[in-house]
RNA sequence: GUGGGUAUAGCUCAGUUGGUUAGAGCGCCAGAUUGUGGCUCUGGAGGCCGAGAGUUCGAGUCUCUUUACUCACCCCA
C-alpha cells in the first residue's frame, strides 16, 4: 500500500462540506468588503522568498520546500501567500488600478515541519492583503475582517492580541538598548538566543525557554522605543478599535517571525488547539514592495490557516452548513426501469433539482438504505404501477410522508420544499 | 533536528501472571414471505496482532532493533 505523505492530509467526501463552508463564508466576508481575488501560483523563484521573508528567519532558512527544475532553475513551494502577492503587485504594475488595493487569497502553503496537532507541512491559508494605505485606519479595516469572518463562523472567544514593533529607526535604536540589556546576560540565555542575540536580538523577546523569558521579563519593551509616528498609529488603530467594540489586548511580546513586518502587528489566538494557538496572524509590511522591488507601497494584511479554524470549530462544535444531499433519489422497481429512472434524473437535473438514482440491481429496501445514507431528502419509485398510471409517489424522507403526483409535476414540487 | 506516547478488523478499542481455532461496539453486506428507509432481531464478510530478530515447549502479551503515526520543543497559520 502507498501511503500519505508525512505531514499532508487528505480532505475525505464525508468532510468536504466543512471545507466548502469555511471557503464560501470567506468569500462571502470579502464580497462585503470589496476584496478582491488574487491567485498565485503554487512554486515560486527561491530569491522571492529569501529576499522578502529574510534569510535568517526559520522560515527560510530550514523550512522551505526548495527544488532545482530540469532547467536549473531555484523554484520553492510558496511558504505563505505575502510574499506572492507583493510579487505579482509589481510584476503587474497593480498600482496603476486605484489604490487602495484589498485582495484575497486562498491557497495552499508548504513548510517542511515536523507535523503535530494543527501543524502540517501543507496548510491552506485565507489572506487578506491591502495595497497602498499607509493609514491606521487600513489596519483597522484589515482586523476588522478577519474578526468578522470569524464571528460570521460563530467563533466569539478569540482573543486578539495587538502591538507594534515600531519602523526601521525605531527597531534600530530598540536593537540597540535590548543588546546593551543583554550584553552582560548572554551566558544564560540558550543557544539559540546568543544566536539571535547577533542576527535578530527582536525574537529573542518571544524565546519560550523558562530561563530566557525570566531575563526577557526585565528587558526593555519596544513599546517605549517607538518613535512619536509610530506610537500615533498605534493610538489610532486603538481607538478605531475600541470605537467598532472589537476587544483586544497590548502584548509587547508578539514579534512575527517574518522579517517584512513594521509597526502593527496582531495575532488571534485560542487555547483550544493545544499548543498551536495562533489561528491568524497578521500586520503592516510596508517594506515589503521594496525588497522585492517595486516603488515603496505601504501594505497591511493577515493570514488565517485553515486546518487550525476548522479544528478550532470542530471542538467548539460550531455548525457547519451541509448542502451536500440531493434533492430526490429515484429507484428503480427492477431492471426493466433503468432507462425510465435515467431519463426522469435527467429530467430533474435541467430543472435544477440534484437527483441520483440506481446503478446496480438492489432490492427497493437496500435503496431505500441507500438513499438515506447519502442524505436524499426525497425518495420516488418507478415500476410498473408508475408508469401504468402516471402517478409517481414521492416519498419525503425525514418523516415517510408521501405526495402523489404526476411526473411533469415532480420539479415543481421539489424546488417547492427545498 | 530533539524528546515523550502509541501501534490488534474500515473506525474506536478490549485482550487477565506468556497457554489451544484473536474479541466487542460502530460501520459494511444480506435476510426477517416476493414494491418502501430510519428502530429491533438474525446471519455474513473482514485481522501474517506495524515490520525484523531474540528468549521460550509455546509470544498479540517479555527483550532488542526498525518503521510509521501521534503529542510536545523550536517556529508558525
Amino acid at each position: 500500500m502507498i501511503r500519505i505523505p508525512k505531514g499532508v492530509k487528505d480532505v475525505l467526501p464525508q468532510d468536504g462540506y466543512k471545507w466548502q463552508h469555511v471557503e464560501s463564508v470567506a468569500r462571502k466576508i470579502c464580497k462585503l468588503s470589496n476584496v478582491k481575488e488574487i491567485r498565485t501560483p503554487t512554486f515560486e523563484y527561491t530569491e522571492l522568498f529569501t529576499r522578502s521573508i529574510g534569510d535568517d528567519t526559520d522560515v527560510v532558512s530550514k523550512e522551505m520546500y526548495t527544488f532545482e527544475d530540469k532547467g536549473g532553475r531555484s523554484l520553492t513551494l510558496k511558504p505563505e501567500g505575502t510574499a506572492c502577492v507583493a510579487r505579482s503587485y509589481v510584476e503587474n504594475s497593480l498600482e496603476a488600478c486605484s489604490l487602495p488595493l484589498k485582495m484575497f487569497y486562498i491557497t495552499p502553503v508548504f513548510r517542511y515541519e515536523n507535523p503535530q496537532a494543527g501543524r502540517y507541512r501543507e496548510h491552506h491559508q485565507f489572506g487578506v492583503e491591502v495595497y497602498g494605505a499607509a493609514s491606521p485606519l487600513m489596519d483597522y479595516e484589515v482586523i476588522h475582517i478577519a474578526y468578522d469572518y470569524l464571528s460570521a463562523l460563530g467563533i466569539k472567544d478569540l482573543k486578539l492580541r495587538l502591538n507594534s514593533i515600531g519602523c526601521p529607526a525605531c527597531r534600530s535604536r530598540y536593537n540597540i538598548a535590548l543588546k546593551e540589556y543583554l550584553a552582560s546576560k548572554l551566558d544564560s540565555l540558550c543557544s539559540t538566543c546568543r544566536e539571535r542575540f547577533t542576527k535578530n536580538p527582536l525574537r529573542i523577546i518571544d524565546c519560550k525557554v523558562p530561563s530566557c523569558k525570566e531575563i526577557v521579563s526585565k528587558a526593555p519593551r519596544i513599546l517605549d522605543y517607538i518613535c512619536d509616528e509610530c506610537r500615533e498609529h498605534l493610538k489610532r488603530l486603538e481607538k478605531y478599535l475600541k470605537d467598532a467594540n472589537i476587544p483586544y489586548e497590548i502584548d509587547p511580546d508578539i514579534v512575527r517571525g517574518l522579517d517584512y513586518y513594521n509597526k502593527t502587528v496582531f495575532e488571534f489566538v485560542t487555547t483550544a488547539l493545544g499548543a498551536q494557538g495562533t489561528v491568524c496572524g497578521g500586520g503592516r509590511y510596508d517594506r515589503l514592495v521594496e525588497s522585492v522591488g517595486g516603488k515603496p507601497t505601504p501594505c497591511v494584511g493577515f493570514g488565517l490557516g485553515l486546518e487550525r479554524l476548522i479544528l478550532l470549530m470542530e471542538s467548539m462544535g460550531l455548525p457547519f452548513s451541509d448542502d451536500s444531499g440531493v434533492d430526490i433519489f429515484v429507484m428503480k422497481q427492477n431492471v426493466d426501469f433503468v432507462d425510465d429512472c435515467l431519463s426522469m434524473v435527467r429530467q430533474l437535473r435541467a430543472c435544477g433539482i440534484s437527483a441520483e438514482t440506481e446503478y446496480t440491481e438492489r432490492s427497493l429496501k437496500a435503496q431505500f438504505k441507500y438513499a438515506d445514507k447519502i442524505g436524499a431528502k426525497h425518495a420516488v419509485v418507478i415500476g410498473e404501477n408508475e408508469v401504468a398510471s402516471g402517478i409517481y409517489a414521492v416519498k419525503r424522507l425525514s418523516d415517510g410522508k408521501i405526495f402523489e403526483m404526476e411526473k411533469s409535476k415532480i420539479s415543481e414540487f421539489l424546488k417547492g420544499s427545498k
